[in-house]
DNA sequence: TCCAACGTATAACACTTGTTATTTTACAAG
DNA sequence: CTTGTAAAATAACAAGTGTTATACGTTGGA
């Protein structure tokens, strides 16, 4: 009845997306996709309305990315938000271009840096009820002060105004803790 | 002998750096420029041997623009760091695009973060020796500490995750301040 | 086997970019 | 006033963008 589709949604998706993470958002063009796909521009027109479908697409992704990355990210820390705070600065590191389009870009149609970051799984409020539970009168306070912070490291990160070690890090989130904690 | 040049380098770099701040370095073209400064891309050419030229230029002009803002930034704080801190966050709420240019982007060809900031008159050499005096052990690792917190409050200021009163965030950095202090 | 239908490729359109070649214009010296 | 020279304007080129019209193939049912 009709030809077998040899590109898929998936193709284009992963190609797009892999490209987000090498070379970062703005090169993700309908020609260079088509071209490190293999294929020419006409299936992404197929599968996507236009390449904003696309990019709201990889965009998803990359939150997904992000709370994958997170829930297999290794919790070395011990005090509550070091392994958040972790978890989000070796992410600046290693993935650059998506921490970029994730929680410094902005824009319309992305969402907040905290439902990001809090996800399904209510990753930081679980954060803050372990600041709670430690003794903290003001744990949302605590939280906005601790990831300032994180925030902070982990865009000085991608400049390149930041590059301690994890361990020198983990000291220093879990010092930044207890300072926060004692007033 | 010669026509009388009516377009002159002040008018082109003027006209840049006012885009720059109004819609950002990424809008600076040649034919944008020509337009709102009232001419066609010729005289652009005539000054600057190619546009990476006049970028140049406009950034060393935001980099001078930044510690002019800083020299007449009101002193309001009364702690080491804290004009800093505050002069550099209502710059980020001010002065989206210039912050980006100059501490988000990095790139060849760009002043570190430091750099831009000590300036020539040694302001951040000038704060630490403050927390010296004020019988701080470590000022370089306070600085340090207090700078990751500055930027990030900063940073998050651009997409909208960080909306405190000048009030509040003075309160918020000099008791920050206090806390990596005592410890 | 043939053919309709759908996926893919090719090519084109309209637009934007930096840059440059060409033409026009203004000014001042002779 | 003429004329040479430099500035400015116009127009073009080559490359790159999203998007679409058209042509080509492949495939599976009649």
């Amino acid at each position: 009845m009709a030809r077998k589709e040899t590109i898929t949604i998936d193709t284009i998706l992963d190609t797009a997306f892999a490209m987000t993470r090498e070379e970062g958002f703005s090169n993700v063009t309908a020609r260079k996709v088509a071209a490190k796909a293999g294929c020419s521009t006409q299936p992404i027109f197929r599968v996507y309305k236009n390449m904003e479908e696309l990019w709201n697409a990889v965009y998803e992704r990359a939150v997904a990315f992000y709370q994958d990355y997170y829930s297999l990210f290794p919790r070395t820390g011990k005090k509550p938000f070091s392994n958040l705070g972790m978890a989000y600065i070796a992410f600046a590191r290693e993935e650059k271009h998506l921490f970029e389009l994730l929680f410094l870009a902005g824009g319309p149609g992305t969402k907040s840096m905290y439902e990001v970051l809090n996800g399904e799984n209510g990753n930081v409020v679980y954060e803050i009820n372990l600041a709670r539970v430690a003794g903290c009168s003001d744990p949302g306070e605590l939280f906005m002060k601790m990831w300032i912070f994180i925030h902070g490291a982990a865009c000085m990160t991608l400049t390149g105004d930041y590059d301690l070690s994890d361990v020198e890090t983990l000291a220093m989130l879990e010092s930044s803790y207890e300072a926060f904690m004692a007033r």
